[in-house]
DNA sequence: ATAATTCTGACCATGACAGTCGGGATTCTC
DNA sequence: GAGAATCCCGACTGTCATGGTCAGAATTAT
């Protein structure tokens, strides 16, 4: 029942893309020196992020990537779902799941409270958009200055 | 994001262990049988029930493992912490974390993303017991008889 | 040309998961 | 007391995901 760190470097990345939406694309080397990831692992996960569509990439020297769509039509779970696949507690409440699979399908009771339990991660997760974790985190740059200050 | 099969076993387990409250203890012999799970397993993560204190054991002949307190007074939530320790999506909000042991602790945007995920999962998990599940079987089992009859 | 980039595939170390196995300790039943 | 049914425990194992690293190729601005 956890997040992989790979997914959260994953959300930090589209983050700081989130951020530089609008002014041309931001490269993984600039990603990892504000976000103190590794380069090289950044890179796979960009790449994943651009086959699942949330990003786009220029090569070349002042390339990157950028987002595809606007930061708040873009949802944590759309992140979570491009690096870690979808999001389901037990096989048996995926989206694709082929009914039968299961032998004991018929007789099972806790079918039901795995499904309340994805509905109610995936409501947490496509409710909260990269926009929003930007806003956030420019409240906190914002009264970060005075404590920093020490 | 996704439950073990290992605290899925458990929770069947467990759910036997529910219905046979009260009727002397139950042995894992009996619950692989009717559960269909690898003997030797169980054996483990009974052992593990028992640490957590959510059943306890009877060694010798007409021996096995019984709840400690009624199904109703044991949630989902008790079963798969005991399994698989604290559910936390990042290691940053679980219930010992030691303040300062994440850097980006003062600029993190989406601690409280994962707060609020966190909190969603653990109200799903603690608000089914083992006697909700219990019922929903029984219920499935009254229907089956009709369907199955094919 | 060269430097900055993305892109790709191969590689690797570690640990969790999902078991299996062997034998010991306990207790009921005969 | 012998045996059988149990729980108990530690060691072992194979497979897979995670969290990376690395080398080199392709592309593009300067």
């Amino acid at each position: 029942m956890r997040v992989s760190s790979k997914a959260h470097y994953g959300l930090r990345m589209m983050t700081e893309f989130a951020k530089a939406y609008g002014a041309g694309p931001l490269s993984i080397a600039e990603v990892a020196r504000v976000e103190h990831l590794p380069l090289a692992y950044l890179e796979q996960l960009a790449s994943q992020l651009r086959r699942g569509g949330l990003v786009e990439s220029t090569r070349g020297v002042h390339g990157g990537y950028a987002l595809t769509r606007p930061a708040d039509q873009i949802s944590v779970l759309d992140v979570v779902t491009v690096i870690e696949g979808e999001v389901s507690p037990v096989e048996c409440v995926a989206h694709g799941y082929v009914t039968g699979t299961c032998l004991r399908e018929g007789e099972c009771a806790s079918r039901g409270l795995w499904m309340r339990l994805k509905q109610s991660i995936d409501a947490v997760l496509s409710q909260t958009t990269l926009a929003e974790l930007v806003a956030d985190q420019s409240l906190i740059d914002s009264m970060a200055p005075a404590e920093a200050s020490r």
